[in-house]
RNA sequence: GGGCGCGUAGCUCAGUUGGUUAGAGCGCCAGCUCGACACGCUGGAGGUCACAGGUUCAAGUCCUGUCGCGCCCA
């Protein structure tokens, strides 16, 4: 027990050796026995640093963690990271740049060794800092995406449901990527308002005089047309079905056929279609039998069916096209700019173009099924609900999964395919073919994405397909903490492969977050140039600070916006914490005793244990809840504006007074209070409880120290008794503040308590109350004196009669009184309409009515006292 | 266009199943070294709960509509 802590906390002195001590002590290791307790991080990127997000999301799964494992329960939190393949490639091939090389340059081989390298060099800087933040994860248990175990689950995932018959090989439009060169999947691409321009250019009709209007915002896709479409409704049009148009610039023949899927409204109503280039059109010309003309390069240059435009890039064909198109007279309007919505690389940024090619789809439809019965039945709740209503509303539109990608880094497509074309998936790399034993195999040289590997995360890591006492402990996990954006991405993949390999959902509940927000409510992000640094937060303020106020601005499901103000607040409110231990420290002689019975627990005492059980119900609630914000902000206000404004204040008393036993009392009084508040906040503010805790009980580590039972200290009387003396108190600092008195004046008063009981109570706490009060003294009488020209304070249960003696402005005191009576009149006539509302009083029920009249009761004794009071200054 | 959400004090946000005088933090005003803390203490000002209807004895809370804002999907 150290007694002389410095007077102010300061977090970086403890934040990092107390993390190591926690570690090295295995102390995040789940201990045995109790009801299993697991979270998997979502793993972050290994290429990334953590930014608010991740501390926001770790913030609220490390509190979690830490109540369950205090609770008693078998807890673990498994960490790691996901090994990014867009994202990781990129930073490697710009490494690369800089050496003037591309990963051609290199091979295939060589450039995923340097890929590892960077890994084992840079990749564990997340997980560095997420030490910083006080995760208390089981970094034993600590997995990477491309990890060997981990490796032979994508495998062995991958084979089963190409064995099923529920991965296939389609020839679809995807998204492509120019920049990355690679596929990507729905998801990855976001849609964009982009300024853009609308073409409309005239394709001439052939066989005679005539043409028809088509209208396009990428005009050189025109150059992949092989049809025209219009409504099958449309008047204007009707004719024209059947016959053929020309493509200008390169002269194809392009039938015009009727569809449903073209908007009439669109233009002049008539559709270019570019099979290999479009969704849409890809659709309407399998439904007419037409020929699909590719004409880009995968780098997004037109290709050698672009005629005098091969090589271009599509910008530049853009233009190209456009200028020849003018100069031929075709083009009937241009409208710019257009604004529209463009696909973009949900990692480098770039326009993503819809390409026709060959790629390796999960068929989801009846997984899916069982992801989204598994919602509707409960089997996996979230929390917010609404969220479930989202997940549902994602699953039920759910298309084909891409799953391939182009790239070199990731788990390479266990698809091997021989010199006859026998084609075959194997868990093993095979040396020859299944089918007819041909030496001649080679492997699909596509890549998986990386959410393939994502969606096993919650058994693969624990294991699976092994059948490891782990994953029987474990799985299914409690829940999983994530923020709405990563719904689609990844809980609902998890939600399909979980319940397809596992047979169960992977977790029984999902706590959804919001996102981060600065203080004007704007997404924080680093292209608006308005994000915060967390670990320049913890520099500046602490780690505690820093989570409380992550904490308490997570509202359930709602974002949540951070100013830089809360945080400084909440290192204030670590401060605070900070010196009501050390009050205490610095009265205590030795360890401290038990608990006093019962029989010597003063009025504070009962009172501040009524609250701490009240309080304790609530918390813990809030965290069966995932409601941390309510269980941090519970807890800062019972810390601050309870236990240190009212309890410790009232605990002087006795701690400086003569009463030897009082103070041995009130000692272990304080400390229980402290402990027991320690321990409920030690989940949101890991550091100072920890610290504090082992100065005040000289115990090993609160970490591992049992949650706070709510014990059985509810007393009514006693909170009724402290607002009684609560009531007296602010009366008379506020009456003092009102007339201007000097703080060190200690005026005299007499106070009239009608109720025995009441006027015994002051009595007993009159040291307090005018220490409090900063008062010189009370008298209690029952009976009102008849003093002429003194002030009246009203208060719940008392009359304070002040003498003027000189030191009070009548007039002042005139205007407070009717000031007073103003505010009760007010509320009396409220009252009163409401009771002279016959339906009212009978249709509400009697308690409700039965308030009423106490309140209308309570406000007349109180108007009719401050009525006194003013006759008895006189007249004005 | 479809869906979800939001609009409460100057700012950022809480407000369970409708039921006392609508709360917090920050900011603001006034005062204060009181034996833990100025990262503090005390007192105070500040709200027709977006608007308009409706249900109800009773609406910030439920319903409908309008306006404004955000997000997701197409």
């Amino acid at each position: 027990m150290s007694k002389d802590l410095p007077k102010t906390y300061e977090p970086k002195a403890v934040e990092g050796p107390l993390y190591r001590e926690w570690e090295e002590r295995g102390l995040f290791a789940p201990r045995p026995g109790g009801e299993p307790f697991s979270i998997v991080l979502p793993p972050p990127n290994v290429t990334g640093a953590l930014h608010m997000g991740h501390a926001l999301d770790h913030s609220i799964q490390d509190a979690l963690v830490r109540q369950a494992r205090m609770s008693g329960r078998r807890t673990l939190w498994l960490p790691g990271t996901d090994h990014a393949g867009i994202a990781t490639q990129n930073v490697v091939e710009r490494d690369l740049a800089q050496e003037g090389r591309t990963r051609h340059d290199l091979g295939r081989e060589a450039f995923v060794e340097r890929v590892w390298e960077w890994k084992r060099a840079y990749g564990g800087r997340i997980t560095t800092q997420m030490r910083r933040l006080g995760d208390s994860c089981d970094w034993s248990r600590e997995r990477f995406t491309m990890d060997p175990g981990l490796s032979r689950a994508v495998r062995e995932a991958f084979v089963r449901l190409y064995e099923e018959g529920l991965i296939y090989r389609g020839n679809r439009i995807i998204n492509w990527c120019p920049r990355c060169a690679t596929a990507l999947s729905d998801i990855e691409t976001a849609h964009r308002e982009v300024d853009g321009e609308l073409i409309q250019i005239r394709y001439p009709l052939e066989g005679g005089s005539g043409y028809v209007v088509i209208a396009t915002t990428r005009v050189e896709t025109m150059l992949g047309d092989t049809a025209v479409a219009v409504h099958p409704d449309d008047e204007r049009h009707r004719h024209l079905v059947g016959r053929t148009a020309t493509l200008p610039l390169l002269g194809r023949a392009l039938p015009i056929v009727a569809d449903e899927a073209v908007d009439p409204e669109f233009g002049a109503g008539a559709l270019k279609v570019t099979p290999a280039h479009d969704a849409t059109d890809f659709e309407i010309a399998r439904r007419h039998r037409l020929d699909a003309v590719n004409i880009l390069t995968p780098e997004g240059r037109i290709n050698e069916n672009g005629g005098e435009y091969a090589g271009m890039d599509r910008y530049q064909a853009r233009d190209a096209v456009l200028e020849a198109l003018r100069a031929q007279g075709l083009v009937v309007h241009e409208e710019r700019p257009f604004t529209h919505a463009v696909g973009h690389c949900s990692r480098c940024g770039t326009e993503v173009e819809p390409w026709l090619s060959d790629q390796w789809f999960v068929k989801v439809e009846a997984l899916a099924r069982e992801a989204i019965a598994a919602v509707r039945d409960g089997r996996t709740r979230f929390v917010p609900r609404r969220y479930g209503r989202n997940y549902l509303d994602w699953m039920e539109n759910l298309r084909d999964w891409c799953i391939s990608r182009q790239l070199w880094w990731g788990h390479r497509i266990p698809v091997w395919t021989c010199a006859a074309g026998h084609e075959f998936a194997a868990r093993e790399d095979p040396s020859a073919c299944r089918e007819c034993g041909s030496a001649d195999v080679t492997q699909d040289p596509d890549v998986l994405d990386t959410w393939f590997s994502s969606a096993l995360w919650p058994f693969s890591t624990l294991g699976w397909p092994d059948d490891t006492e782990d994953l029987r402990a474990w799985y299914p996990t409690t829940t999983l903490v994530t923020g709405y954006d990563i719904i689609t991405f990844w809980v609902s993949r998890m939600m399909m492969m979980g319940l397809h390999f596992m047979g169960r959902v992977p977790f029984d509940a999902v706590a959804v977050h919001g996102l981060v927000r600065d203080f004007k409510g704007k997404k924080m992000s680093k292209s608006f140039g308005n994000a915060i640094d967390p670990l320049d937060m913890a520099d500046r303020y602490g780690i505690d600070a820093l989570r409380m106020t992550l904490l308490r601005s997570s509202t359930l499901g709602g974002e949540v916006s951070v100013d830089e103000k809360w945080i400084e607040g909440d290192r204030n409110f670590a401060n605070k914490l900070w010196n009501i231990a050390r009050l205490v420290l610095m009265n205590l002689d030795g360890p401290p005793s038990a608990l006093p019975p019962r029989e010597r627990w003063s009025l504070a005492d009962r009172w501040i244990l009524s609250r701490l059980a009240a309080v304790t119900r609530e918390v813990t609630e809030a965290f069966g809840e995932y409601d941390l914000a309510r269980a941090a902000s519970d807890l800062r206000q019972f810390a601050w504006s309870e236990v240190a404004d009212w309890y410790l204040e009232w605990s002087k008393g006795r701690l400086y007074g003569e009463d030897e036993r009082a103070k041995v009392d009130q000692r272990a009084m304080l400390v229980f209070v402290l402990d027991r508040l320690l321990r409920l906040l030690h989940p949101l503010m890991p550091f100072v409880t920890e610290t504090l805790w082992r100065s005040l009980t000289g115990g090993d580590t609160l970490l591992t120290t049992a949650w706070p039972a709510a014990e059985d200290h509810g007393d009514e009387e006693a909170e009724r008794d402290m607002a009684f003396l609560q009531g007296a108190i602010v009366s008379l600092r506020r009456f003092k503040t009102h007339h201007r008195i000097e703080p060190k004046t200690r005026p005299t008063a007499t106070a009239v308590v009608a109720d025995p009981r009441l006027a015994a109570l002051l009595e007993t706490e009159m040291e307090r109350v005018l220490a409090l009060g900063s008062w010189g003294s009370l008298a209690v009488v029952g009976q009102a004196p008849d003093i002429a020209g003194e002030a009246r304070l009203v208060t719940p249960g008392a009359v304070i009669h002040v003498p003027l003696a000189g030191i009070i402005d009548v007039a002042a005191e005139r205007a407070r009184l009717r000031g007073e009576i103003a505010k009760h009149e007010t509320e009396f006539a409220r009252i009163e309409a409401k009771l002279a509302d016959a339906a009212f009083v009978a249709k509400a029920p009697e308690e409700v009515v039965e308030t009423q009249r106490e309140r209308l009761e309570a406000a007349r004794a109180a108007l009719a006292r401050l009525g006194e009071a003013l006759s008895e200054l006189g007249a004005a």
